[in-house]
DNA sequence: ATCTTATGTGACATTTAATGTTACATAAGA
DNA sequence: TCTTATGTAACATTAAATGTCACATAAGAT
Protein backbone atom coordinates (compact mmCIF):
# COMPACT_ATOMS: atom_id res chain seq x y z
CA UNK A 1 0.00 0.00 0.00
CA UNK A 2 0.91 3.52 -0.40
CA UNK A 3 1.50 5.74 2.63
CA UNK A 4 -1.13 7.90 3.61
CA UNK A 5 0.30 11.21 4.63
CA UNK A 6 -2.83 13.49 5.35
CA UNK A 7 -1.80 13.94 8.91
CA UNK A 8 1.35 15.24 8.49
CA UNK A 9 0.47 17.23 5.53
CA UNK A 10 -2.23 18.49 7.18
CA UNK A 11 -0.48 19.54 10.08
CA UNK A 12 2.16 21.60 7.70
CA UNK A 13 -0.86 23.02 6.65
CA UNK A 14 -2.33 24.27 9.62
CA UNK A 15 1.01 25.80 10.85
CA UNK A 16 1.01 27.69 7.42
CA UNK A 17 -2.60 29.25 7.88
CA UNK A 18 -1.96 30.44 11.17
CA UNK A 19 0.97 32.63 10.16
CA UNK A 20 -1.40 34.07 7.05
CA UNK A 21 -3.13 37.20 7.61
CA UNK A 22 -6.51 36.35 5.35
CA UNK A 23 -7.61 32.51 4.18
CA UNK A 24 -5.32 30.73 2.22
CA UNK A 25 -6.20 29.54 -0.85
CA UNK A 26 -6.43 25.51 -2.18
CA UNK A 27 -3.94 26.61 -5.00
CA UNK A 28 -1.20 28.60 -2.19
CA UNK A 29 -1.55 25.37 -0.10
CA UNK A 30 -1.30 23.10 -2.92
CA UNK A 31 2.58 24.52 -3.52
CA UNK A 32 2.97 24.62 0.13
CA UNK A 33 2.59 21.03 0.41
CA UNK A 34 3.64 19.84 -2.95
CA UNK A 35 0.58 18.71 -4.55
CA UNK A 36 -2.15 20.13 -6.32
CA UNK A 37 -5.52 22.11 -5.22
CA UNK A 38 -7.54 19.47 -5.63
CA UNK A 39 -6.07 17.54 -3.20
CA UNK A 40 -6.38 20.07 -0.90
CA UNK A 41 -9.75 20.56 -0.72
CA UNK A 42 -10.34 17.11 -0.80
CA UNK A 43 -8.44 16.75 1.98
CA UNK A 44 -9.09 19.87 4.06
CA UNK A 45 -12.86 19.00 3.74
CA UNK A 46 -13.08 16.52 6.38
CA UNK A 47 -11.72 19.15 9.09
CA UNK A 48 -14.01 22.14 7.90
CA UNK A 49 -16.61 19.38 8.58
CA UNK A 50 -15.13 18.70 11.71
CA UNK A 51 -15.35 22.51 12.53
CA UNK A 52 -11.08 22.91 12.60
CA UNK A 53 -11.48 25.05 9.37
CA UNK A 54 -13.96 27.49 7.67
CA UNK A 55 -13.70 27.80 3.27
CA UNK A 56 -14.96 30.47 1.64
CA UNK A 57 -15.84 30.58 -2.13
CA UNK A 58 -14.93 33.23 -4.58
CA UNK A 59 -12.94 36.70 -4.40
CA UNK A 60 -10.89 36.61 -0.97
CA UNK A 61 -12.07 33.21 -0.06
CA UNK A 62 -10.04 30.15 0.61
CA UNK A 63 -9.37 28.37 3.83
CA UNK A 64 -8.81 29.71 7.34
CA UNK A 65 -8.74 28.22 11.31
CA UNK A 66 -11.89 28.66 12.75
CA UNK A 67 -10.39 28.31 16.01
CA UNK A 68 -6.28 28.84 17.36
CA UNK A 69 -3.85 26.21 17.19
CA UNK A 70 -3.82 26.10 20.97
CA UNK A 71 -7.27 24.44 20.95
CA UNK A 72 -6.64 21.83 18.25
CA UNK A 73 -5.04 18.56 19.25
CA UNK A 74 -3.57 15.87 16.98
CA UNK A 75 -6.17 13.45 17.81
CA UNK A 76 -8.97 15.96 16.62
CA UNK A 77 -7.31 16.47 13.44
CA UNK A 78 -7.10 12.58 12.72
CA UNK A 79 -10.43 11.93 13.27
CA UNK A 80 -11.76 14.87 11.03
CA UNK A 81 -9.70 13.25 8.67
CA UNK A 82 -11.64 10.03 9.10
CA UNK A 83 -9.27 8.29 11.62
CA UNK A 84 -6.90 7.15 8.43
CA UNK A 85 -6.29 3.31 8.33
CA UNK A 86 -3.06 3.13 10.91
CA UNK A 87 -1.53 -0.17 9.90
CA UNK A 88 0.27 -1.56 7.04
CA UNK A 89 -0.37 -5.05 8.81
CA UNK A 90 -3.34 -6.97 8.81
CA UNK A 91 -4.81 -10.12 9.50
CA UNK A 92 -5.31 -13.36 7.47
CA UNK A 93 -8.46 -12.69 6.57
CA UNK A 94 -8.82 -16.45 4.87
CA UNK A 95 -12.38 -16.71 5.67
CA UNK A 96 -11.41 -20.47 6.04
CA UNK A 97 -12.97 -20.57 9.73
CA UNK A 98 -9.95 -22.65 10.91
CA UNK A 99 -9.57 -22.12 14.96
CA UNK A 100 -5.86 -21.76 14.78
CA UNK A 101 -6.19 -18.68 11.81
CA UNK A 102 -8.81 -16.99 14.30
CA UNK A 103 -5.85 -17.67 17.54
CA UNK A 104 -3.27 -16.11 15.51
CA UNK A 105 -5.41 -13.32 14.20
CA UNK A 106 -6.70 -12.38 17.53
CA UNK A 107 -3.74 -12.02 19.07
CA UNK A 108 -2.11 -9.96 16.07
CA UNK A 109 -4.80 -8.18 16.41
CA UNK A 110 -4.55 -7.72 20.33
CA UNK A 111 -0.76 -6.60 19.58
CA UNK A 112 -2.51 -3.77 16.74
CA UNK A 113 -4.74 -2.67 19.45
CA UNK A 114 -2.21 -1.90 22.17
CA UNK A 115 -0.11 0.17 19.29
CA UNK A 116 -3.25 2.05 18.14
CA UNK A 117 -4.06 3.20 21.71
CA UNK A 118 -0.64 4.30 22.17
CA UNK A 119 -0.73 6.23 19.07
CA UNK A 120 -4.22 7.97 20.11
CA UNK A 121 -2.96 8.86 23.27
CA UNK A 122 -0.09 10.60 21.75
CA UNK A 123 -2.51 12.86 19.30
CA UNK A 124 -4.66 13.42 22.18
CA UNK A 125 -1.57 14.88 24.67
CA UNK A 126 -0.68 16.94 22.11
CA UNK A 127 -1.89 20.44 20.52
CA UNK A 128 -1.04 21.85 17.03
CA UNK A 129 0.28 24.79 18.89
CA UNK A 130 2.88 22.34 20.66
CA UNK A 131 4.37 21.71 16.77
CA UNK A 132 4.17 25.66 16.03
CA UNK A 133 6.44 26.39 19.27
CA UNK A 134 8.37 23.66 17.79
CA UNK A 135 8.92 25.07 14.40
CA UNK A 136 10.17 28.18 16.11
CA UNK A 137 12.94 27.07 18.30
CA UNK A 138 14.43 25.01 15.37
CA UNK A 139 13.54 28.72 13.47
CA UNK A 140 16.53 29.79 16.33
CA UNK A 141 19.28 27.33 16.28
CA UNK A 142 19.18 26.67 12.54
CA UNK A 143 19.55 30.61 12.56
CA UNK A 144 22.82 30.83 14.61
CA UNK A 145 23.97 27.86 16.16
CA UNK A 146 23.96 24.06 15.00
CA UNK A 147 25.63 22.57 18.26
CA UNK A 148 21.90 21.76 19.46
CA UNK A 149 20.78 19.91 16.71
CA UNK A 150 20.31 15.98 17.34
CA UNK B 1 -0.74 -0.19 0.17
CA UNK B 2 -2.00 -4.15 0.07
CA UNK B 3 -2.19 -4.84 4.26
CA UNK B 4 1.18 -7.48 4.43
CA UNK B 5 -0.52 -10.08 6.45
CA UNK B 6 2.55 -12.25 6.90
CA UNK B 7 3.00 -12.25 10.83
CA UNK B 8 -0.73 -13.86 11.74
CA UNK B 9 -0.38 -16.10 8.37
CA UNK B 10 3.15 -17.48 9.97
CA UNK B 11 1.48 -17.51 13.57
CA UNK B 12 -1.29 -19.83 11.83
CA UNK B 13 1.35 -21.56 9.66
CA UNK B 14 4.00 -22.32 13.21
CA UNK B 15 0.21 -23.51 14.93
CA UNK B 16 0.11 -26.03 12.23
CA UNK B 17 3.41 -27.35 12.40
CA UNK B 18 3.51 -28.13 15.93
CA UNK B 19 0.67 -30.77 15.58
CA UNK B 20 1.93 -32.36 13.05
CA UNK B 21 4.46 -35.10 13.13
CA UNK B 22 6.90 -35.09 10.39
CA UNK B 23 7.74 -32.06 8.38
CA UNK B 24 4.99 -29.82 6.59
CA UNK B 25 5.38 -29.27 2.59
CA UNK B 26 4.81 -26.12 1.21
CA UNK B 27 2.01 -27.26 -0.73
CA UNK B 28 0.22 -28.24 2.47
CA UNK B 29 1.20 -25.27 3.84
CA UNK B 30 -0.43 -23.27 1.20
CA UNK B 31 -3.69 -24.76 1.43
CA UNK B 32 -3.91 -24.14 5.43
CA UNK B 33 -2.80 -20.77 4.46
CA UNK B 34 -5.15 -19.75 1.27
CA UNK B 35 -2.19 -19.35 -0.98
CA UNK B 36 0.31 -21.20 -2.55
CA UNK B 37 3.42 -23.18 -2.28
CA UNK B 38 5.86 -20.17 -3.76
CA UNK B 39 4.61 -17.75 -1.27
CA UNK B 40 4.96 -20.14 1.47
CA UNK B 41 8.75 -21.11 0.23
CA UNK B 42 9.46 -16.96 0.03
CA UNK B 43 7.74 -16.04 3.44
CA UNK B 44 8.96 -19.25 5.83
CA UNK B 45 12.68 -18.90 4.21
CA UNK B 46 13.02 -15.85 7.32
CA UNK B 47 12.34 -18.11 9.71
CA UNK B 48 14.75 -20.65 8.31
CA UNK B 49 17.73 -17.89 8.51
CA UNK B 50 16.70 -17.05 12.25
CA UNK B 51 17.22 -20.36 13.51
CA UNK B 52 12.92 -20.81 14.19
CA UNK B 53 12.60 -23.74 11.45
CA UNK B 54 14.40 -26.01 9.24
CA UNK B 55 13.81 -27.12 5.59
CA UNK B 56 14.78 -29.91 4.14
CA UNK B 57 14.44 -30.63 0.06
CA UNK B 58 13.63 -34.09 -1.35
CA UNK B 59 11.30 -37.14 -0.56
CA UNK B 60 9.93 -37.17 3.22
CA UNK B 61 11.55 -33.03 3.28
CA UNK B 62 9.56 -30.09 4.43
CA UNK B 63 9.44 -27.86 7.08
CA UNK B 64 9.78 -28.36 10.80
CA UNK B 65 9.95 -26.38 14.05
CA UNK B 66 13.55 -26.03 14.80
CA UNK B 67 12.40 -25.35 18.51
CA UNK B 68 9.03 -25.84 20.61
CA UNK B 69 6.60 -22.82 20.70
CA UNK B 70 7.32 -21.92 24.06
CA UNK B 71 10.55 -20.87 23.19
CA UNK B 72 9.75 -18.57 20.19
CA UNK B 73 8.01 -15.07 21.00
CA UNK B 74 6.03 -12.91 18.60
CA UNK B 75 8.91 -10.48 18.54
CA UNK B 76 11.33 -13.16 17.00
CA UNK B 77 8.59 -14.27 14.13
CA UNK B 78 8.30 -10.48 13.52
CA UNK B 79 11.66 -10.07 13.28
CA UNK B 80 12.68 -13.09 11.57
CA UNK B 81 9.81 -11.83 8.65
CA UNK B 82 12.22 -8.57 8.63
CA UNK B 83 10.35 -6.44 10.68
CA UNK B 84 7.82 -5.81 8.41
CA UNK B 85 6.82 -2.16 7.58
CA UNK B 86 3.83 -1.56 10.92
CA UNK B 87 2.15 1.97 9.47
CA UNK B 88 0.06 2.34 6.84
CA UNK B 89 0.63 6.09 7.75
CA UNK B 90 4.15 8.35 6.21
CA UNK B 91 5.83 11.42 6.69
CA UNK B 92 5.19 14.31 4.19
CA UNK B 93 9.01 14.03 3.03
CA UNK B 94 8.15 16.33 0.09
CA UNK B 95 11.85 17.19 0.23
CA UNK B 96 11.01 20.92 0.37
CA UNK B 97 13.40 21.67 3.59
CA UNK B 98 10.40 23.42 4.90
CA UNK B 99 10.31 23.79 8.64
CA UNK B 100 7.17 23.63 9.16
CA UNK B 101 6.66 20.29 7.48
CA UNK B 102 9.80 19.39 9.41
CA UNK B 103 7.85 19.66 12.43
CA UNK B 104 4.47 18.36 11.30
CA UNK B 105 6.59 15.25 10.67
CA UNK B 106 8.60 14.81 13.60
CA UNK B 107 5.14 15.26 15.77
CA UNK B 108 3.93 12.61 13.55
CA UNK B 109 6.94 10.26 13.41
CA UNK B 110 7.16 10.54 17.08
CA UNK B 111 3.18 9.24 17.64
CA UNK B 112 3.89 6.69 15.14
CA UNK B 113 7.17 5.60 17.44
CA UNK B 114 5.45 5.24 20.43
CA UNK B 115 2.75 3.16 18.75
CA UNK B 116 5.64 0.87 17.52
CA UNK B 117 6.94 0.53 20.89
CA UNK B 118 3.71 -0.50 22.21
CA UNK B 119 3.77 -3.09 19.45
CA UNK B 120 7.02 -4.29 19.58
CA UNK B 121 6.59 -4.26 23.51
CA UNK B 122 3.43 -6.52 23.44
CA UNK B 123 5.10 -8.84 20.98
CA UNK B 124 7.58 -9.68 23.03
CA UNK B 125 5.70 -10.64 26.30
CA UNK B 126 3.69 -13.02 24.21
CA UNK B 127 5.12 -16.97 23.55
CA UNK B 128 3.92 -18.35 20.00
CA UNK B 129 2.55 -20.91 22.79
CA UNK B 130 0.27 -18.78 24.44
CA UNK B 131 -1.72 -18.79 20.97
CA UNK B 132 -1.75 -22.52 20.83
CA UNK B 133 -3.39 -22.15 24.18
CA UNK B 134 -5.95 -20.06 23.38
CA UNK B 135 -7.02 -22.33 20.03
CA UNK B 136 -7.40 -25.03 22.19
CA UNK B 137 -9.67 -23.32 24.64
CA UNK B 138 -11.82 -22.31 21.93
CA UNK B 139 -11.57 -25.71 20.24
CA UNK B 140 -13.52 -26.94 24.07
CA UNK B 141 -15.74 -23.66 23.95
CA UNK B 142 -16.56 -24.15 20.81
CA UNK B 143 -17.47 -28.07 20.96
CA UNK B 144 -19.98 -27.92 24.20
CA UNK B 145 -21.12 -24.27 25.18
CA UNK B 146 -21.25 -21.11 23.06
CA UNK B 147 -22.02 -18.69 25.87
CA UNK B 148 -18.72 -17.36 26.99
CA UNK B 149 -18.10 -16.06 22.94
CA UNK B 150 -17.76 -12.62 23.04
C1' DA C 1 -25.64 41.27 -15.66
C1' DT C 2 -21.36 39.26 -16.53
C1' DC C 3 -16.60 38.09 -15.51
C1' DT C 4 -13.37 36.21 -12.49
C1' DT C 5 -11.93 33.70 -8.57
C1' DA C 6 -12.71 30.29 -5.53
C1' DT C 7 -14.51 25.88 -3.57
C1' DG C 8 -17.20 21.20 -4.33
C1' DT C 9 -17.15 16.99 -6.42
C1' DG C 10 -17.01 13.05 -9.39
C1' DA C 11 -14.40 10.21 -12.58
C1' DC C 12 -10.32 8.37 -13.93
C1' DA C 13 -5.00 7.83 -14.09
C1' DT C 14 -0.91 6.87 -11.69
C1' DT C 15 1.91 5.00 -8.14
C1' DT C 16 3.50 1.70 -4.91
C1' DA C 17 4.10 -2.21 -2.25
C1' DA C 18 2.07 -6.15 -1.18
C1' DT C 19 0.45 -11.04 -2.69
C1' DG C 20 -0.23 -14.28 -6.54
C1' DT C 21 1.65 -16.97 -10.36
C1' DT C 22 4.82 -19.28 -13.30
C1' DA C 23 9.03 -21.36 -14.63
C1' DC C 24 13.05 -23.50 -13.79
C1' DA C 25 17.34 -24.70 -11.08
C1' DT C 26 18.91 -27.58 -7.31
C1' DA C 27 19.09 -31.17 -3.85
C1' DA C 28 17.99 -35.62 -2.04
C1' DG C 29 15.33 -39.87 -1.24
C1' DA C 30 13.07 -43.84 -3.92
C1' DT D 1 17.33 -41.90 -13.10
C1' DC D 2 12.76 -40.56 -11.53
C1' DT D 3 10.16 -38.11 -8.27
C1' DT D 4 9.54 -34.94 -4.64
C1' DA D 5 10.83 -31.09 -2.42
C1' DT D 6 12.90 -26.45 -1.65
C1' DG D 7 15.29 -22.04 -3.75
C1' DT D 8 14.76 -18.24 -6.50
C1' DA D 9 13.94 -14.95 -10.08
C1' DA D 10 10.73 -12.68 -13.08
C1' DC D 11 6.43 -11.06 -13.93
C1' DA D 12 1.17 -10.39 -13.12
C1' DT D 13 -2.36 -8.90 -10.17
C1' DT D 14 -4.44 -6.29 -6.56
C1' DA D 15 -5.59 -2.59 -3.39
C1' DA D 16 -5.39 1.74 -1.62
C1' DA D 17 -3.34 5.82 -1.64
C1' DT D 18 -2.21 10.32 -4.29
C1' DG D 19 -2.41 12.81 -8.72
C1' DT D 20 -5.05 14.83 -12.50
C1' DC D 21 -8.84 16.70 -15.04
C1' DA D 22 -13.35 18.48 -15.94
C1' DC D 23 -17.10 20.87 -14.71
C1' DA D 24 -20.76 22.60 -11.40
C1' DT D 25 -21.56 26.14 -7.99
C1' DA D 26 -21.08 30.26 -5.26
C1' DA D 27 -19.74 34.95 -4.50
C1' DG D 28 -17.02 39.20 -4.94
C1' DA D 29 -15.44 42.52 -8.74
C1' DT D 30 -16.37 45.20 -12.77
Amino acid sequence: MRADNRLPRVLHALLHMAEMKGPATSSQLAKMLGTNPSVVRRTMSGLRDAGLLISVKGHGGGWSLKKPLEEISLIEVYEALGQPQLFAIGLSQSGSGCLMEKAADQFTANALAKASSAFQAELREVKVSEIAHQFKNQLESGAGRKQHQI
